[in-house]
DNA sequence: GCCAACGTTGGC
DNA sequence: GCCAACGTTGGC
């Protein structure tokens, strides 16, 4: 059974757009142990909304998980964990932080309760509100 | 550009 | 082992 996460990056660093150009892109250099515990629970086949942080603050597409439990390959003492994805889709509608905030079924969301967390988990009931308020539901 | 939240570091 | 100081992240 897939699970659901949400990962965060700056567009300026590393947006939706490089991973399309690159096909399949390595979720590294995160430093933070919630997010790592995060990145270690993935599993092939898991499904990822690509939020961008910073700048646009909104989730723009959905990305899946191609290879798990890699060790970071920018961590010299390799404790750090990290994974590959691959781009599936954009959505429909980027979904905004704000719409995010403003729906009271949200409120709960890690995005929403840990707003530091790089890499979060999304529970399906949530995963389908968001896919909704890209309007594809 | 500012500042709040959070994690980490280091002195005691 | 506590906690103040500091650095980083990310929303505004």
């Amino acid at each position: 059974m897939a699970r659901y996460w949400l990962m965060k990056s700056e567009p300026s660093k590393y947006g939706w757009d490089d991973l399309v150009a690159e096909g399949e892109g390595v979720w590294d250099g995160v430093r933070n142990h919630r997010a790592k515990n995060n990145l270690a629970a993935m599993e092939v086949g898991d499904q990822c909304f690509f939020y961008h942080s910073r700048e646009g603050l909104e989730i723009v597409g959905i990305c899946e998980v191609s290879v798990a439990g890699i060790t970071d390959p920018t961590d010299p003492e390799g404790k750090w964990a990290a994974v590959k994805v691959k781009p599936v889709r954009k959505l429909e509608q980027p979904v905004t932080l704000k719409q995010v905030k403003a729906d009271p079924r949200l409120t709960e969301m890690e995005l929403v309760k840990l707003s530091r967390l790089s890499v979060a988990e999304v529970r399906p009931e949530e995963w389908d509100i968001v896919l909704e308020l890209a309007g594809e539901r």
